[in-house]
DNA sequence: GATGAATGAGCGTTCATTCAT
DNA sequence: TATGAATGAACGCTCATTCAT
């Protein structure tokens, strides 16, 4: 097994190593997405990827391993895609806008790999019965968006508010329009997206002293 | 086999009957939500009943009806909670607000209920490999919450914006406080539902005139 | 499973329970008797059997649970057949030749058991790797003849020795007879007996005081 | 593949076949000692030598044959040991007392290389599901000892005894002495190698003409 | 010489369901 | 009304071996 324990100074995977694994990668994905988590076995994996259920044993150290390669392969992946076009945004409320936009964006293109991941996420359990991933697992995710919201509150461009729900509530409707679409696959995501921005600039901004007053 | 199509003229299902469903579903309940979805056999649902396994499937024509009539009970259940207390208010905002408000009482004393709620929700899917619930079975709440958005933009209450995708954000914002308190059981529900409340009434309120006139 | 947990006040195991184990059991011994250890499968102690193999894990909780159950009936069932056989002897060198005899005799009836028996014992390991059974499961073996040993040098029918070791050889002699008596099947089983007993009684009996005094 | 019908007039196996065929016979050893014969795989072997598996495959025909290497290995390595020492002795008791005497000492050093070969011994069968080794494999040890035995009956150092019986015993007494030793590793071996050449010289001295007229 | 890659066979186990009682 | 007994299918996984490089 290549996966693990690679001694030190060795060469890293060789090419076929890498491909094999992608390819797996792959068909699992595709399997979870299509199947659902209770109906995804190694065999059908392996039958979508053509090969013998006991090359993934070869290349995985077992099922548990290959889903969490998924989960850190499609993590990075959308982490890839969307920090870049957040974090060149100044204003938090652009920040906001940009975020919820370039998720939406991702998920156009990349629909399985998502599908893949909620379905791990939402089962996968460590041996004693625990979630292996649950909403703990997204504490780095509703950071990011705390410190932007708090951001905004410091500049005056956001009103006062709970940044730990606002930012849970944020990846929730980020979420739901996720699962929105993939019901209606017709579902315009890009409006969905601007709408959410909207609902979210309302949401967030800084009251005028007027209405402040008025409450 | 008793469960369905019982034929016309018969007494309705005896005492004893009704109470071995309801201590299986109850069984089944905790099950699901103690260990998700993939462990939870009806083995392990025996079990924790006490009974054996077979009972259940006297009782229930398979592991499916199970599961449905969960989802059945629960669903009925929140419903019943739910739908007077939003009812009762008169102006679209109180409406959302109660109905916020609501669900997260209701959460407080049914966790198990929601949590194997969920689990079967996103994990049962018909033999054809199709999810068996998803998020076409909250159409009925959605266009309950649609009515309520749909009103108050024609009051002038509400702002314009897209009652669709109000409603599924929502939606989404409340199972996401509910799986962030699973998560962090301290975590005040209620505190969370009334944050939920305030960015609401914030992201659907009318625009003041001025404001409109600058964007 | 009946096999463990039964609820304190439940009738015992059924006839046909019971009747089940017991052939599984014997099944599994033959299997083990002629296959050896490393070739004895579920499936193939099924087949002997004519069952389905997830009958077997229907009446035990695994294939340890089985293998235990063998060793637990063999065990005992030689022990109820060579006690008697020994406790009535009243002289030392009496209860060593009746114990030597009676375990032969047993043998010759039961060489499926025996075999089976020591498959179990010398393989069997713990989930940690240590052995199940060895040596040290010997111990209450060891320990009553020994005791014989100790009342025959009390009584001066003995000379001096270490009990252990010669309770440790007997018990090696009679494996030895076993092993040799299974390889050469027309071997004299009853013949080597007479000739353990000897063997014994010359090595465990008193010297005459002149011996002793010239060495 | 090298190992066998190696091709007249070649070079014998170069240094480094050899010892790439010593070190996984050592690794083979540890590990049949370690974790008993059904918990020996060749990926385990391998993986204690540092190789890859298909090392293995190369410098052996399969696993079978470095089963049979380390037998012939072993059996050649005690024969070297225990035979001048025991062929120097000049009367039968003492050639007896020295085979155990030197057995013993060989066993103090050599403890894995002695499970080993018992777990292969126990355990190898052929295709036919026939022991590979057995009792019958010890026809050359027991030959020996016989001869020792015939010896001391001709000049009548011993009693009259069956020495098949008594050369049966013998190796009995010395795999019980090893077992017992290899389960409490504190037990003083020296002592009980003495021990039983004292049983086994008071097992087969001749009888006094007294003694015997008395029987 | 050496090995990474692959494979089919078989393993013990769990499962939902059926059926006779 | 209840259940003990049974079963075939499928599960994740390990195995010794083969083969191209």
């Amino acid at each position: 097994m290549q996966s693990k324990n690679r001694p030190v100074g060795q060469k890293r995977a060789s090419f076929i190593e890498e491909a094999r694994r992608t390819q797996i990668i792959e068909s699992a994905i595709e399997t979870f997405s299509d199947l659902g988590y209770a109906n995804t076995s190694l065999a059908r994996v392996a039958e979508r990827a053509g090969i013998s259920k006991s090359v993934i044993s070869y290349h995985f150290a077992g099922k548990t391993e290959l889903m969490e390669q998924i989960v850190e392969q499609v993590y990075l992946d959308i982490a890839q895609f969307v920090l870049p076009r957040t974090e060149k945004e100044t204003t938090a409320t652009g920040a906001l806008r940009a975020n919820i936009r370039s998720v939406a964006e991702y998920m156009r293109d990349h629909r399985a790999q998502l599908l893949a991941l909620g379905e791990i996420f939402n089962n996968l359990r460590t041996p004693e019965g625990e979630r292996r991933y649950g909403v703990a697992f997204n504490e780095q995710v509703y950071e990011g968006r705390e410190a932007i919201f708090r951001r905004g509150q410091q500049t005056g461009e956001f009103r006062a508010f709970d940044p730990r729900v606002m930012s849970v509530t944020v990846q929730s409707a980020i979420d739901g329009m996720f699962g929105y679409w993939v019901t209606y696959p017709e579902h315009d995501l890009e409006a969905h997206a601007d709408e959410l921005a909207d609902l979210f600039e309302h949401a967030t901004r800084a009251e005028r002293p007027d209405e402040k007053a008025n409450r």
